[in-house]
DNA sequence: CATAGCGATGTGAACGGTCACATTGCAAGA
DNA sequence: TCTTGCAATGTGACCGTTCACATCGCTATG
């Protein structure tokens, strides 16, 4: 090395390579402007000395930071996990670095996460948590850079949106487990705690409750308690709840496969059969769904390219960033629904008549 | 806002407040050494303008990017996810961000992660995928900040290690099957591919051969050709696969819980006792196999605290970075041994004699 | 043969903070 | 009253890179 304790910079590669350091940014840049002996000249002294650019002071000269942030719930969820991936490699192309934080659900902590997101100059932020305290939305508001929630669609979006209806796949699942023939019907859902909430679940489970109601069922088995976020654990132990208090249910929703998958080992180890005395639904198309005896019914959703989805987007907003206008007309707000699929497999089943 | 279209900086504020740049900064570094009259002026002017200071800038100045990098197989596993949260979380304190980089276990990407982790000048940087290429350990030790490895104990280390012996784990998961009497004893790991390789699950499958080798059982069933990464429907393809050609097994261990569930699924597929006919063990300590029935046995490491433990050992590395000499003497490299812990469940049994 | 034009390279000034080192004002002690 | 000392604030340089623009040398063209 050249200078002891620092690492290398633009000026000990110059000095090395006989050169200015404009020469050496370039052969990084744009390697075409430079001539080729002049370049690979600057290359073998990259390489001796082991110099890598310093993005920050890039950044810096640049006012480009090449950080997209995410902010989501936890990372300890499969689908949270691959809709992180698919936006990594959607942007990856595009050369951007994702900054990842994680409320632990908690609305205090997401607005946290955001300040301390912003403080890295992102140029686009994708939110999938779902509860904003207002002044998230302030803030990124006022950075004025492209914010894309994911995974819902928000009565007020506070950016783009690429999603579904949680609401929806409320009325959908319902609508599917009456169209089985049931009509003692449950659910399972997320507590609503002051700051910990999972809005998503709740509006799957509001929307369960709205199709019930309009088909003229009860609601009373509609539980909106368990412990954020839901596990197996929780999902078995409100199984346990449920049919200690209503052994003649039918079928229950499960907001999510974790939950569901937790409620059909209670099952089994009641020995209650599935789908025979009860039909069991699920959200989220978790792999372990595809394994389990029966095999789980479900609501897919494709996280994986709800994240590649947005990953487009944010690229294709930040492209034309020199040629556009400054940012008097921010681009309309998009939102696209991505829809969801029901996938009946073996834990449904209809009323024997 | 102050200036159109650009984010109000340093000296916006102290324009507002009429204080100098650099009183500003120091009611964010050092806000006691600010009168507070002073100080409150400029909090609201900090307020009024939605100031956030530019950590890229910052971090220049003071050559510290305030980032930790973590490199890890990938997301979409909770245990590491889980020691992605704990990471997070022992760092806080102390104020660093997360960088985190997936590799999905390709020695090739693991290379391009670290190459792009070190433009950003990571304060450290956490290794969690096994398998090198020896340039990534050239590039971190020139770059002469800490390294830690994970979840592992490996024979070469590129720094610090924090983990435990994957081959111990195979050791013992072998002597606990042999313990209860099985004799034709099988196991599912990885495939080793030129360049997507899982080095631990490998090692623990090694561990696992030579134990039974040294018992001197036959080590045919010990099955290394499992897809990467193992996942349930691969255990259930894999257990499968198995059965067919040794129907009259006594005992499996898979490398992984995800793919030791999709076995034990496949098992209550067929109509296979578990544990009568067969003894299933896992390794990993996933919540699903608490709640599967049979209840499935394991090996258990705590990851989320294998992530803490990792983040509280830099925390003191990098806290005396003024006070010690500029780096003379690398600090010795540490080495943890979490350990682990067999959790006997239901799904193994000893052989009835 | 002069010169316009272009490609390759160099120059100095930012970018937005923070460092080390002044400078100022004021209270305590000789 | 005149230091002395300290707390509060200001000054200029610098962190490593890239921008806009200038310069250089060469070739093509009239």
């Amino acid at each position: 090395m050249s200078r002891p304790g620092r690492e290398p910079t633009l000026r000990d590669v110059s000095l090395r390579a006989g050169v200015s350091r404009m020469t050496v940014t370039r052969v990084f840049i744009r390697p075409d402007q430079v001539l080729p002996e002049t370049r690979a000249r600057v290359q073998q002294a990259v390489a001796e000395l082991g110099y890598v650019p310093d993005r920050a002071a890039g950044s810096l000269a640049t006012r480009r930071s090449g950080f997209v942030g995410l902010v989501l719930p936890t990372l300890v969820n499969g689908n949270f996990a691959a809709l992180a991936e698919g936006l990594t490699e959607s942007l990856r192309p595009s050369g951007y670095d994702l900054l990842i934080g994680y409320t632990g659900y908690s609305m205090q902590e997401e607005e946290r996460q955001v300040r301390t997101l912003l403080s890295r100059r992102p140029e686009a932020v994708v939110l999938a948590a779902s509860a904003h305290r207002e002044s998230v939305g302030r803030q990124l508001a006022r950075s004025g850079i492209p914010v894309v929630e994911v995974a819902d669609l928000p009565e007020q979006p506070l950016g783009h949106m690429i999603g579904f209806s949680n609401h929806a796949v409320g009325v959908r699942a319902a609508e599917f487990l009456i169209g089985l023939g049931h009509t003692r019907i449950a659910a399972l859902g997320p507590a609503r705690c002051a700051d910990r909430r999972d809005l998503r679940g709740e509006a799957r489970l509001a929307g369960f409750s709205h199709a019930l109601a309009r088909a003229g069922l009860p609601t009373g088995l509609v539980r909106g308690d368990g412990a954020i976020p839901l596990s197996f654990g929780e999902g078995a132990r409100l199984m346990g709840r449920l049919l200690d208090e209503a052994p003649d249910l039918q079928a229950v929703f499960a907001v999510s496969d974790l939950a569901a998958v937790g409620a059909l080992m209670e099952c089994r180890r009641r020995g209650i059969d599935l789908p025979g005395q009860l039909s069991l639904l699920g959200f989220g198309n978790f792999e372990i769904g595809q394994q389990t005896v029966p095999s789980l019914s479900t609501i897919a959703v494709d996280f994986d390219a709800l994240g590649r989805r947005a990953g487009r987007l944010i690229a294709a907003l930040l492209r034309p960033r020199d040629a556009g206008p400054p940012s008097p007309s921010p681009s309309p707000s998009m939102a696209v629904d991505v829809g969801f699929t029901v996938i009946a497999r073996q834990s449904t089943a209809g009323v024997a008549s």
